[in-house]
DNA sequence: TAGGTATCTTGTCAACGGCAAGATATGCTT
DNA sequence: AAGCATATCTTGCCGTTGACAAGATACCTA
């Protein structure tokens, strides 16, 4: 979508979003610049302005893309087990969305179509929680169970995502996450 | 060190650093403004480039600076539960250098001050894994053990700090984190 | 076909990062 | 104590960016 002369691109909203994932992925979202996305897409550097306002307002578009993607890419894991895998598969594949998501000084993230897609993707991952076996602590332990699922797939997305991790991660994320993940339910108890 | 007439600040490396904390926690990185830094330090807006070259330059300080206070809040943990509560700590209340540390398109994550200061606060958090009783894997598990203790309380820390949780979390992030890091103790078996 | 609206362009401004050149303080050497 | 080298900071400048304003062009509907 390089080309598309006339005055009119014809999809400039998508191509920007489309362009800015792109550009996220390539430098991290602070090097991001409008008026590059805009000479990608071969259009003037104030164009962008008129579909998303101005800089906060692209990433919010972007954030809920993201937010729904997530929501969608969750729904294919079947178990908690891989559904947090799908989790970190989001991480890594659409690494830009994710990254812009939580960032929250970024964007506008109390806007009204993010609280709206944050909700729904957080819906479908509490929705593998309440079909695991009531711990110790009965239903009360159903949240903690959630905030513990929750925060080791995206600490450990988060982690590979800066190449924080050792090698001995090794090279695939599905993988070592399906590991890293197992832990909390073979304790060493 | 607000004031400090003359010619030369005095200690304006020092003053930068604790400006540059003190405006990431107030709007994030990427609003970060090396001009801005001078104008609180109360010196022309070139003086910065002196002590650290360029922004990635600053961060890249930021970054060895935050490692190395990692590395001593975790050793007051005696305890692998209670190290994991450091950490969590460590980046509610130094949330500026947390954040910029795990963000390595922000600075010079391949410095060698970096890369010294990240394997001394990582040895501090591997060696409390060592201490635990070997999982059903052997030594080998141990690897495991360590990624997933990582992956769980940065997960959670990073979910913290962006504001992502929902209110039942609470309001203390030490407690809230200790009840989430038992869950690796304590699973439904 | 004519008016209205959505879309895009051109022009401008302040702020920023980075560089160069100069000014001033500090410290070392003799 | 005097002079010189160096560290530290300033002033001035340039290209880029985000944001805004005003105008041009294409589409769409009545």
């Amino acid at each position: 979508m390089t080309d598309a002369r006339g005055y009119h691109h014809g999809d400039l909203r998508r191509a920007l979003l489309t362009a800015a994932a792109v550009a996220i992925e390539e430098s991290g979202p602070t090097a991001l610049s409008l008026r590059d996305l805009a000479r990608r897409a071969g259009v003037s550097h104030a164009a962008p302005a008129h579909h998303f306002g101005d800089k906060p307002g692209l990433l919010t578009a972007l954030a809920v893309e993201g937010f729904d993607l997530l929501a969608e890419a969750l729904k294919a894991g079947d178990s908690l087990l891989e559904m947090g895998v799908a989790y970190v598969d989001f991480a890594v594949r659409r690494r830009a969305h994710f990254e812009v998501m939580y960032r929250p000084d970024l964007y506008r993230a109390d806007a009204p179509e993010v609280v709206a897609a944050r909700g729904r993707s957080r819906a479908v991952l509490n929705s593998a929680v309440v079909d695991l076996p009531a711990g110790p602590g009965g239903a009360d332990s159903a949240a903690r169970d959630a905030l513990a699922a929750w925060s080791i797939v995206h600490g450990f997305a988060t982690l590979w995502n800066a190449g924080a991790l050792p090698d001995e991660a090794g090279t695939d994320p599905r993988e070592a996450a399906r590991t890293v993940i197992r832990r909390l339910f073979e304790p060493p108890c």
